[in-house]
RNA sequence: GUGGGUGUAGCUCAGUUGGUUAGAGCGCCAGAUUGUGAUUCUGGAUGUCGCGGGUUCAAAUCCCGUCACUCACCCCA
């Protein structure tokens, strides 16, 4: 591989034919879908205040301090290329855009984080995520998750699964704590140095911790609901009965925990067994964001399109599936018949015919051989003999079979 | 940011303890077939051996650096 000058940059790629023809299916039928649930799409720029992600996503998260792109302009504003989508899509809320007692949007298109990257993660990576903004209710919280399961199934992933938990309320946030401190700290020396740290500055990080002794601590840890406040507990238990009422099968997972700080009760991801160490597909979660002085309540996931593909390719699903519909190919001789099929190349595109064919005069064996590569599955031979007598050869190249044709007759055929 | 693996033709990869003209398959181009693809046969082209430096009579091969890809940690979609 002459791997430089023309690549793109780390952990960033060219989504191109044919692989791009898998995008456009995924990304079409979440449009079908969230059309279907009354959802409506906004497109936030790519680049923002950086104010926006510090304080909604919390300043001390890992994506704030050390995964974001920032630049400044000539002013000396700071800015940062988006690493998530709600940050955006809730300040637009916040604009004045929707109405913020019920707005119901979602959006598509690249986050940024500058982390190492590997299976499932780039740089320049792709979300389709959703907003359902609006006070707290556990039916909102089921009907999105509902709608994501309708989603996975429009898609054809089968193999995937959703965890869920609750982090509670702020309110909630000091007794968790305290309540996870005090059932670790008799064992607290059975812990790696690293996690005894953590056991400091964020016990809850400890919860999905891959560590094998940190996971045997965790094991004897009563789940974090029970140090949580009976509002906390019972929205959790609506939210489970719901799902259970609309069949949705989730696992409830008390070691489930979410790097941001905008969350607040429901937090769930999707996770696949085809994935890798970065198993999630999607992460989603109830929200309470606070936009220049006004707090906006909501609840929404985004999902991860490279883990998408990545998870629809390990059950089968390849992107050559959804490739085009087969080409026309037109093959000419001679000058005369060149122009003239530049004419009939015209006309049946206009007629909605996928077409193409050969513009310099080339043998009719390299015609050929083009047209078998591009897949066409009707061949249009006219040279300048056709041309005389007013016919066109339309060969079908599955069966080699072919048959001289009037103009009316080949554009019922082609239509068909 | 830390650690492991890998960079040889368009693609997938061989290349033996350093040894002279660096290979295979697939693909590509051409001919067999002067107006017919795919199949078959025959022939042909293509490499700064990732990049830079070092050791050596001699480096794809050994050493150092660097870049990229990849996997994992961290964290997340």
């Amino acid at each position: 591989m002459a791997s430089n000058s023309h690549q793109p940059i780390q952990g960033m790629s060219d989504i191109a034919f044919p692989d791009v023809a898998l995008w456009q299916f995924i990304e079409q039928r979440a449009r079908e879908i969230f059309a279907r649930y009354r959802f409506s799409e906004v497109r936030t720029p790519v680049l923002e205040k950086l104010e926006l992600f510090t304080h909604s996503l919390g300043d001390t998260t890992d994506v704030v301090t050390k995964e974001m792109y920032t630049l400044e302009d000539r002013g000396g504003r700071k800015f940062a290329l988006r690493p998530e989508g709600t940050a955006g899509a809730i300040r637009y809320v916040a604009s004045g855009g929707e109405e913020t007692a019920n707005a119901r949007i979602f959006y598509i298109g690249p986050m940024f984080r500058c982390e190492r990257p590997q299976a499932g993660r780039k740089r320049q990576f792709h979300q389709i995520g959703l907003e359902a903004v609006g006070a707290p209710n556990p039916l909102a919280d089921a009907e999105v998750i509902a709608l994501q399961v309708h989603l996975l199934a429009a898609w054809g992933l089968s193999g995937a699964k959703i965890r869920l938990n609750t982090i509670g309320l702020p309110e909630d946030r000091a007794a968790v704590v305290k309540g996870l401190r005090e059932a670790i700290r008799p064992r607290l020396h059975e812990l790696p140095e690293e996690a005894q740290q953590r056991f400091e500055t964020n016990v809850l990080r400890l919860l999905d911790s891959k560590d094998e002794a940190v996971k045997k601590v965790i094991a004897g840890v009563p789940p974090v609901i029970s140090f949580m406040s009976a509002e906390s507990r019972a929205y959790l238990e609506t939210v489970i009965a719901t799902l259970r009422r609309l069949e949705i099968d989730v696992e409830v997972d008390p070691s489930l925990v979410r790097g941001l700080d905008y969350y607040v009760h429901t937090v769930w991801e999707v996770v696949h067994s085809g994935l890798g160490a970065q198993n999630a597909l999607a992460g989603g979660g109830r929200y309470r964001i606070n936009i220049g002085g006004r707090e906006i309540d909501g609840v929404g996931f985004a999902m991860g399109v490279e883990r998408v593909i990545a998870s629809l390719e390990a059950t089968g699903i390849t992107a050559t599936q959804f490739a085009p519909p087969p080409p026309v190919f037109i093959v000419s001789l001679g000058e005369a018949a060149l122009n003239e099929n530049l004419l009939l190349l015209q006309t049946l595109r206009q007629r909605g015919i996928a077409c193409e064919m050969e513009l310099a005069e080339r043998k009719v064996q390299a015609q050929m051989r083009r047209a078998n590569k591009c897949g066409a599955q009707h061949v249009i031979i006219r040279g300048d003999s056709e041309l005389e007598k007013g016919i066109f050869v339309l060969k079908n190249m599955a069966d080699g079979t072919q048959r001289e044709v009037e103009l009316p007759e080949l554009m019922e055929l082609l239509t068909h």
